[in-house]
DNA sequence: CAGCGACGTTAATGACCGTTAACTCGCTCC
DNA sequence: GGAGCGAGTTAACGGTCATTAACGTCGCTG
């Protein structure tokens, strides 16, 4: 019970502020001196808790696309019953991955941005988890939009993925929706651009 | 007249295989005999063209971001015409965008993801193109979508990059829609997008 | 043909950085 | 109360890498 309390664990200490400073300036740009500094130790004494630099991004990428997949997987059985599900069941989708992107932005940065850093093994399960919440989410869209052919959902997927993903983008300057806000109009943004890829433009 | 031609300089080159390395293994992840070797020449012999690795990184950002810029602005200018101009401009926004993400994915890539790496004049000076580029945006998205407040139409522009952005992270696997197939779905995409933005949703 | 400037080469330098070694300290539990 | 262990510390090693130095070689020009 005590991963998950309120008091961070010192892994967890550390994978938070690695977390950071990997979107920050990137996995090769920051020493391992300054992420112990980042936690009140220094340097070296990191590897009491990990086995290496990349130990510490392999379980971050790992998790973030664990997470993703089991949230994902968690709606989808929760909404067997109704009649409208497949509707329901896509807004639940695209409500779960908002409030991953907005709450956890250093962690939505890393997952597109420093896979190639894994060793191959690590590179190819976070990969498999990956492509299986793009399997879960391509399923549903097909289901509410049974025009779509697959080539195209998935592609729409994606594309969806990087307009939820825009959020960490911004983070600086003038003014700008509040993270309620931001999350309606992410979401309405998502719908329209599902509606949009279903209207056939065979033009 | 010799650097808009066919056959590349040698700074040319040495850009466009640093650009597509530097897509490829980050910044940092790709050493400078790496980038020598790729044009057939080693290591020291690109200080002959540019002053270190950073002046490369720094011209390839500069150099894009101006791009996307320009072609915009030229866009804008040529729309000053007819009566639906608004809508045909922001569609001539998409299109130029769209080519641009398709044509050079390793640019796009670099361009959201080693902005950090620069010296603080040259990064002041690309999100300075930057934001430029977006403020076009969002005056022709508002005159599309009147309805449309600043904050708002700000943030669904950085979303709609985005999405436009979104080809290079998905290259590798399964069947994909080609080219021209792709580019007019992520037109019809981007416009739904905003279409659904400007539908206000106060419920 | 002297010479110079553009373009490369290899070798050396110096910094940085991940990792390991060796050691210390304080707590817990027989 | 001391054996053992978890959690740090500092110092040292080894490798990588950007950058510079010193040197060579064309090809053009006067």
């Amino acid at each position: 019970m005590s991963t998950t309390s309120a008091a961070l664990t010192r892994r967890e200490q550390i994978l938070k502020e690695a977390a950071r400073l990997f979107a920050e300036r990137g996995f090769h740009g920051v020493g391992v001196d300054e992420i112990g500094a980042a936690v009140g130790i220094s340097g070296p004494g990191l590897y009491r808790h990990f086995a290496g630099k990349d130990a510490m991004l392999a379980e971050l990428l790992v998790g973030i696309s664990g997470r993703l997949l089991t949230g994902g997987k968690r709606r989808a059985a929760e909404a067997r019953s109704g009649g409208d599900a497949a509707e329901a069941l896509l807004d639940s989708l695209i409500e779960g991955h908002i409030d991953f992107a907005l709450d956890d932005r250093p962690l939505i940065t890393l997952h597109d941005r420093e896979l190639d850093r894994l060793r191959d093994s690590d590179r190819k399960l976070v990969r498999q988890l990956q492509r299986q919440y793009v399997e879960l989410w391509v399923e549903v869209v097909r289901d509410v939009y049974p025009a779509m052919v697959e080539p195209e959902a998935r592609a729409t997927v994606h594309a969806v993925f990087g307009l939820l993903n825009s959020t960490p983008h911004l983070s600086r300057p003038g003014p700008l929706p509040g993270r309620n806000a931001m999350a309606r109009l992410l979401h309405r943004l998502a719908r329209g651009a599902f509606a949009a890829a279903a209207s056939n433009g065979a033009a």
